[in-house]
DNA sequence: TTGTAAGCGTTATCAG
DNA sequence: CTGATAACGCTTACAA
């Protein structure tokens, strides 16, 4: 536990300067081998573990660290694999930066993003609460991202054609013949709980609102219970408040995993997927465990969103301005969805 | 976008020093309510957004940031229930301190541990590969608390008492009467395989051999599928290897997930779950759309691990010993275990 | 190729 | 309660 050695010593200790010293490590100017071996043969002498990031990051105004602001807990936002896949693509994506991802809530439970030395911020999920953290971030010069997020802040969003993507779900189901659907969506809004909504109800939640606008456009007023998130067992408990009310030949689920649940839910009461029900999802995740089945879906290039997300985040560290970018979801067709059967089941 | 404000310009256009400034903005010493609105109006003013956190980590001596390495990608590692519940713990219980969580990985796809200002650092999982590093991060004075790793390396380690919970379960499956048994385990080492493995081989991984060797403390030869992690597809994937090859009268899966493979494996195979076929599993996680199983299984205080984590780093931070904590299962009887049917089904 | 000098923006200490 | 002073440990023009 010797006291701290810093550069300096260790340039006294090779007899050359605290700059020569600096440039052996970090390599940015040539030295002669001879020197940076001195230099390196004293910092191995004196237990010098190479400078400190704190000081390195103070003068250089970099940190390596990205900060994701997240609005939920951890446990739940990695409950959905989605956001497994886009935080994995933005990991990815700032590495060769050399940062790493910070989680961070922005509700006062972790330390606020102001207060930590940030290179960067990517704002995941909704964050309309919370317009005085992004303009704080951006005062401060602190480039911003957001994931799919609203794009009124004047900061890049990486997002999806839900609206879309969600009508092309919706015409697949009506092509094969479906008049009577129910519609599974996520959560309504940050703290709404199950049930089922009134037509004139708008979600308060983009995803939520953006891929329930997909269905409208297609069916008038389908049924809409919306789910406590996104979870199997959520989907189960969906699907039997919407099959123990309503007989829809088909449920519109705005994800995966609810989709899995509805099938789930369905099977259980002996309603043969898709014989006597059509089911489809959203995002193209591979749901563990839902085989033999494979959801009619619209697959999400999560994984991509986060990397545009990494490449949005180096542009504007290089001074540039970085668009958003609109991603597009691609139809997968799969077994879960047939024309309905001529009579109900029931 | 004008040039960078600091807390000196700020004192400057308030009248009064830097120093005075800055109290104003820590709070940690009183300041007249004149001054201090003055100072704060001044800030307004400049547009100042408060103290830049890489001059004050510098000062300081800390940034707020807590690293955690782990040895997989983000996408493996937070595949596991298990993981996201004890990094929320750690999450949790270093935010009083200020801290948030910085993801980091030790095979130079992030930046190193040693390049970022870290407060303090968690090793996760095994990381007996890069003993370097543990001794690198001890030697900058940066406390180190490891979770299920090998106590070898002098740094406390949070842990649990996996042989002796495995053996719980392995008991109950004797006491029921079960003689032929087979194991479904996590990864045996980090890029092993999946398949059967030979009753010679010990497991590389901590948790995969602590588990085994409670087992084998009850069974003696057991059979065991080695898992390419945990999941319920790779369950499915080895119940179906084991079911094809040996008619066990139980299966003791070394996780939940892994064990609600196996159990739809075995429905699948028209076997009756626990009459044909008892299982365990391990973790005591709630696995989405189980029901209506519920499993045997020894339930792991998981979050409560992550929070024993920010405890050690709370007391080593302020320089105490942190002790090495060692955590209790409890053992959770479900409905997926029975005394084995007199008869082999096949 | 190496050294000199000048901070980066803050905060702890101590005196007033 | 306020101010002066001195670091925190490093990097980077620029000069030699």
């Amino acid at each position: 536990m010797a006291a701290k050695v810093t550069i300096a010593d260790v340039a006294r200790a090779a007899g050359v300067s605290a700059s020569t010293a600096s440039v052996v490590f970090s390599g940015k100017i040539k030295v002669s081998d001879e020197t940076a071996a001195r230099v390196r043969a004293a910092a191995a002498e004196l237990g010098y573990r190479g400078p400190d990031p704190r000081a390195a990051s103070l003068r250089t105004g970099r940190s390596g660290i990205v900060g994701v602001v997240m609005s939920s807990s951890l446990r739940t936002a990695f409950l959905d694999p989605i956001a497994i896949a886009t935080m994995d693509g933005i990991a990815t994506s700032v590495a060769p930066l050399g940062a790493g991802i910070l989680l961070l809530r922005d509700d006062g439970r972790t330390p606020a993003a102001t207060e930590v030395p940030l290179d960067a911020a990517v704002l995941f999920g909704t964050h309309s609460e919370n317009p005085e953290l992004v303009e704080n971030l951006v005062e401060r010069g602190i480039p911003v991202v957001a994931v799919e997020g609203d794009p009124a802040w004047g900061v890049p969003v990486i997002s999806l054609d839900n609206t879309e993507a969600q009508a092309q779900l919706a015409h697949h189901i009506a092509g094969l013949g479906h008049r009577n659907v129910a519609v599974v969506s996520l959560r309504w809004g940050p703290t709404t709980e199950p049930g089922f909504v009134s037509p004139a109800s708008t979600p308060v939640i983009d995803v939520t609102r953006e891929r329930l606008a997909g269905v409208r456009e297609v069916f008038e007023n389908p049924n809409v219970f919306s789910a406590r998130g996104s979870s199997v067992d959520f989907g189960i408990e969906a699907a039997n408040a919407i099959l123990d009310r309503y007989q829809p030949t088909a449920i519109l689920a705005q994800s995966d995993l609810l989709a899995a649940g509805v099938i789930r839910a369905a099977t259980e009461r002996g309603l043969s997927v898709p014989k006597d029900l059509s089911v489809t999802g959203f995002d193209g995740v591979a749901v563990d465990g839902l085989a033999p089945y494979q959801l009619t879906t619209m697959h999400q290039p999560a994984y991509d969103k986060g990397r545009a997300v990494g490449d949005a985040i180096a542009r504007l560290l290089e001074g540039e301005k970085a668009p958003s970018v609109r991603f597009t979801c691609t139809f997968r067709p799969g077994n879960t969805t047939a024309p309905p059967a001529h009579s109900s089941v029931n």
